[in-house]
DNA sequence: CCGACCTCCCAAAGCGCTTTGACGCAAACA
DNA sequence: TGTTTGCGTCAAAGCGCTTTGGGAGGTCGG
């Protein structure tokens, strides 16, 4: 069923169909209600490659996800992520298309879809610091949105992120001031812009408490549950070993958990742990009361936003470039108590 | 960059350049990699939709990611699923493109998405046991594979499942083995149709070794690290507490150990847990010693597999639907022993 | 009663590509 | 020499839609 045999079938023009359908104001109401009845009736949808070629967008937004060539690994947020954006697309009959890219292939592919033309814009995942997709995009002229920022990168883009530095500062000062002074920093990859954040905060934290950072105590790795495990026992089996830990994932934090517990420690009361909580929905942080104390921060809701953002630049691509700063909430749980004397 | 501005800079019509780069024979050598250079020089790509609406392909494969109204989450097997189909996509120049539905939307999705024709194929995620979308894509005639089986369901389809009942049967047996009787089953909500497979494999072994399943040791639910923890302790907490638990994905057994060890308990000496892992790239059931007792069965292979059988039946739509049944492997690990005496 | 003006509709062009059918032109054959 | 056969190329149609630029036919004010 095309336009054309609608139109037929209505004994009407195609013009006259296609302009009852898009809701222009030069048709009568009652043709209108007719042939929107008829093409429902006859389960017409008009063909998304031919309205895009005819229009020239094709109400479609791509999201470009980095597979890590280590471990072949989706980022576990993604699915949180594109949940929440792809609420917003599927309210405003947005497609969502999604590419992996392993590290490397970036570029072309970036290229690709721009000449391609099959999105309106684009979503761009997993910045580090100096990421050069960000000019690269600009200067394609595609409108885009980053989950996360470039510390390094100095012209204008579109953001939606987290307030890493300063979640992370709060949450180390807290253990801080829980009389913690070898506080472990278990992060992701510091090439990426998030994980450098991080740092930094707990950084700033430590050195307003005049505390010296120990390199031997700060590690950064793939945000598993094994990786969690490992860098924690390591520490708690070597000298000076830390009190507290700084984990940059739930996931992560579980393997820390373990390995406290399979020393037979107690978390809470042996060793404190914080992490950074995304608030996955299949990896809550307990109910009522939390199992970590944590910095949550709902990566869903920044999948919403980065959508939200993303579709009123295709819709005003004149206006400047939006961004958006979330703040984390601290959450207390029971994973945290004073440091051991 | 189009096709015709292409041709002009080359001196040749468009039919010769189109040719030339879809590697028809009609052109000479030389022609032909004129133009691939000349084109790759321009950065020059081919319009998808205009591609599409001449040829009637739009090279896309769709996925449509049922969210739950309950908790608005996106299954988390989700990921390495999309990343395994996403790397035979890739290879073959296809797109995924997918769309979020609550419950109860689902067959409206499917028909526009076939009216408005953009994707070739599709995957069907989380069929339950007698899911309506099969007989309706098939009466759509769009090629599609199901990720996963509909028991209920007679009429041919293409599917990708692993061996639900066969892997729940050899780990209940395991435990049954160890001495263990009062074993408890934490699944998914058994509308599912793997979450159904994997009770009948329980019960089935139960049968074998005359021991009555006991209702109230069978609970389904989201499989939530919270589910899990909240049943088991739970369970643990009554009378006639079980001495092993046999839990359908790692996230839950994650929750499940957190139950156990809260009680003071050890697992696998006090209490036995075994774990179905679908072996995700963030949530590896250990290194070198596998943490839980499992049943392993590699959804990112799934991913794989499905694509590739989507786009053969997309080459060969007359084919018969192709099948394939993936053997879980038993993975012997640290979380089960003999039960207590 | 006539021209002006809506209202409602239409024919046709065009979006960027593939593909059909045909056509020069050289080499090969009779 | 004339005819056939490929080879390399082209012009034009068509995919299904939107949109431009009108154009009937009815209504209204003068």
């Amino acid at each position: 069923m095309n336009l054309r045999q609608l139109a037929e079938h209505l004994q009407l023009s195609q013009t006259t169909v296609s302009r009852a359908l898009n809701g222009y104001p030069e048709v009568s109401e009652a043709t209108r209600q007719r042939v929107i009845r008829t093409a429902r009736e006859l389960n017409y949808s008009p063909n998304s490659r031919a309205k895009g070629l005819a229009t020239g967008r094709s109400m479609a937004i791509g999201h470009v996800i980095p597979v890590s060539d280590r471990h072949q690994m989706v980022n576990p947020v993604f699915g949180d992520f594109i949940s929440g954006a792809g609420e917003v697309y599927a309210a405003s009959g947005y497609d969502m298309v999604m590419s992996l890219v392993g590290e490397g292939g970036e570029e072309d592919l970036y290229r690709s879809i721009r000449a391609r033309g099959n999105v309106d814009g684009m979503v761009v995942h997993g910045p580090r610091l100096d990421d050069g997709r960000i000019s690269l995009l600009n200067s394609l002229g595609l409108p885009f949105v980053v989950h996360g920022r470039a510390s390094r990168i100095e012209e204008p883009y579109a953001w939606v992120d987290s307030n890493s530095e300063r979640a992370f500062e709060r949450a180390t000062t807290h253990l801080l001031d829980l009389g913690h002074r070898r506080i472990a920093l278990i992060n992701g990859h510091e090439d990426m812009d998030f994980a450098h954040r991080r740092r930094l905060g707990y950084e700033t934290a430590l050195a307003a408490h005049d505390v010296q950072p120990e390199p031997a105590r700060m590690c950064a790795g793939e945000m598993t549950e094994l990786f969690g495990h490992e860098v924690a026992l390591g520490l708690l089996h070597g000298k000076d070993a830390p009190t507290a830990f700084l984990v940059s994932s739930l996931i992560a934090a579980i393997g820390v958990r373990r390995a406290v517990q399979e020393l037979g420690l107690i978390p809470g009361r042996d060793v404190s742990i914080v992490t950074h909580d995304d608030d996955l929905s299949y990896m809550k942080n307990g109910a009522d009361v939390p199992i970590f104390t944590a910095t949550r921060s709902s990566v869903r809701e920044a999948g919403r936003h980065a959508a939200q953002m993303l579709l009123s630049m295709i819709a005003a691509p004149q206006a400047p470039r939006p961004t958006r700063l979330m703040e984390a909430e601290f959450i207390l749980g029971a994973s945290t108590g004073p440091a051991p004397v």
